[in-house]
DNA sequence: GTCGACTCGGGTAATTCGGGTC
DNA sequence: AATGTCCGAATTACCCGAGTCG
């Protein structure tokens, strides 16, 4: 039900070229193409499809499953893509994972979009899931895996971060193995202009203030997702408020298992219920990012 | 920006040679290449690597396609890398460690030569600095964190497994979060041709035995960093040995905490001191894949 | 009916194609 | 045998005012 066409826009998003060639094909009648009463075309994915098969243009850059609209937000196409985001990583499917994630990435969407939207809801399903026993530990635990690696690879597509740009680093505290939040913070806030690295997941208290004192980072964040005990993690989280405080460090948490009680009961510089929430408080923290870093590189 | 494919013209400039070249080499299926519908060429960035290394040329400006500069092997020597990878590990230098790990597979370095004679020695380097209390624990954890992530780079460098390729899937037990073993086999399994993906740490035995039933991998490996309780891991271990066996699963064990007496106690189809006897084992089990994909060819 | 965002059509500049030759 | 350069023809990308979509 989502639409069966799509704009010329979003077909040349899809394919990596120009909307002039995807026009000029059409009306070479390479492509199925319907009309508009006022004359705009409407490509059939099926046709898209077909067309990139027969040609093998497959490598071409994302698929049409579930094509995008960078900026046109219907809930219908979001609401698509979050349940092919979901099935690709319950069954495993590491191609398919990869065109959704990054083909939406390449097609324009931006990746704090893409995680708040597509990748954090469709998880968040495979737990209900998972809680409900639909679905065996071993999928939840593939598709996470699959998830970070391509979250990697969208990394790596990132623009590389100024010299100068502020410092963010972050993980998980002792007993808290989820890697994903942690993972998909660090490229929002990538993403963002900062540079951006977690440590990873379990971290002592006590190593992570000798990185704060070591690194010196304008911006610490923790993912809180698992609890072993609210009391112990309230204590070493406050070692760790007080120390970034006296080094002059922000501090940002976020996590499902930070609930409003336990909220009540820490002291933080920010808390983020999203991605978007986070990187808010990134910008305000630090400058817009004047952004055009990009190097006036010229080889020769 | 970085793309999946790319023009003649951007990757004659990078390669440093004529498009002529790069053209006639298209033609004679030396490169995999896609046509737009109006016929000119894109070339998947991926065969463009492989296409590289297979004959040894250089990339003369990498950046092009968004790659790390290259690392000539013949300007140092292992031990002198080594260091370098530790030091660029340990100082959490991303660039840099990009540059040693993908630079080196660029310039023709095995995957499994890397990870086996770089990559696991820096680590265990690091590790006993770690044990001396001459690094940090986060020091230790930013640079596995910050491996995994090139290393899930490297991956995508792969040439894809074929569909018919064998399939592999492992992991750490319980209590064991050391991702990166794991993911250095899979990384191994898959430059030896194989499906290889790893379900990342922690898993329950009975999720795996569940996974060994839905999926049927003809291999299953297990990365064993740390123990709890032998007691316990011996008797987990035998429940997915019968599991595998029963299904006619091979069982590939290795880790540094599966010492000599603790392998004496345990059925296993082959134990890997390091990447290089997990390929072997793993080439002895299936046919070392007659590869050629690439059907064409005849360069003469 | 207004309005912002998008698409249409067509023209132009920049690339790429294939082939032939050095 | 292989590479780099040159050519006309074709293809693609970018730009613009007018009209359409939602």
């Amino acid at each position: 039900m989502t639409d069966t066409s799509v704009t010329t826009r979003d077909a040349a998003q899809a394919l990596g070229v120009s909307q002039a060639s995807l026009k000029r094909w059409c009306d070479r009648g390479l492509l199925p193409v319907v009309r508009t009463p006022g004359g705009h075309r409407r490509l059939p994915i099926s046709g898209l499809v077909q067309f990139v098969r027969d040609r093998g243009l497959e490598i071409a850059r994302p698929h049409v499953l579930g094509l995008p609209a960078p900026r046109r937000r219907s809930a219908a196409d979001a609401e698509t893509l979050r349940r092919a985001m979901q099935a690709a990583l319950e069954s495993g499917a590491e191609a398919e994972t990869r065109r959704l994630i990054l083909g939406s990435y390449l097609a324009g969407t931006a990746a704090v979009e893409i995680l708040d939207d597509w990748v954090a809801p469709a998880f968040r399903a495979i737990g209900d899931r998972w809680a409900h026993g639909e679905i065996a530990v071993y999928e939840e635990r593939r598709a996470v895996e699959m998830c970070v690696r391509e979250l990697h690879q969208l990394r790596a597509f990132l623009p590389p971060a100024a010299p100068d740009a502020p410092r963010a680093i972050g993980g998980t505290l002792a007993g808290d193995p989820y890697s994903l939040p942690t993972t998909m913070l660090e490229i929002a806030l990538r993403e963002a202009g900062w540079h951006a690295q977690s440590y990873g997941c379990g971290l002592p208290t006590g190593t992570l203030v000798e990185a704060l004192q070591a690194v010196r980072p304008r911006l610490l964040w923790l993912s809180v997702s698992t609890l072993e005990s609210e009391q112990q993690f309230l204590a070493d989280y406050a070692v760790l408020y007080a120390a970034a405080l006296k080094l002059g460090i922000a501090v940002l948490v976020g996590g499902r298992s930070l609930t409003a009680d336990l909220r009540d009961r820490m002291q933080y510089s920010a808390y983020g219920d999203n991605l978007r929430h986070a990187v808010s408080f990134a910008r305000a923290l630090c400058p817009p990012v004047p952004d055009a870093p990009a190097a006036p590189e010229d080889p020769r």
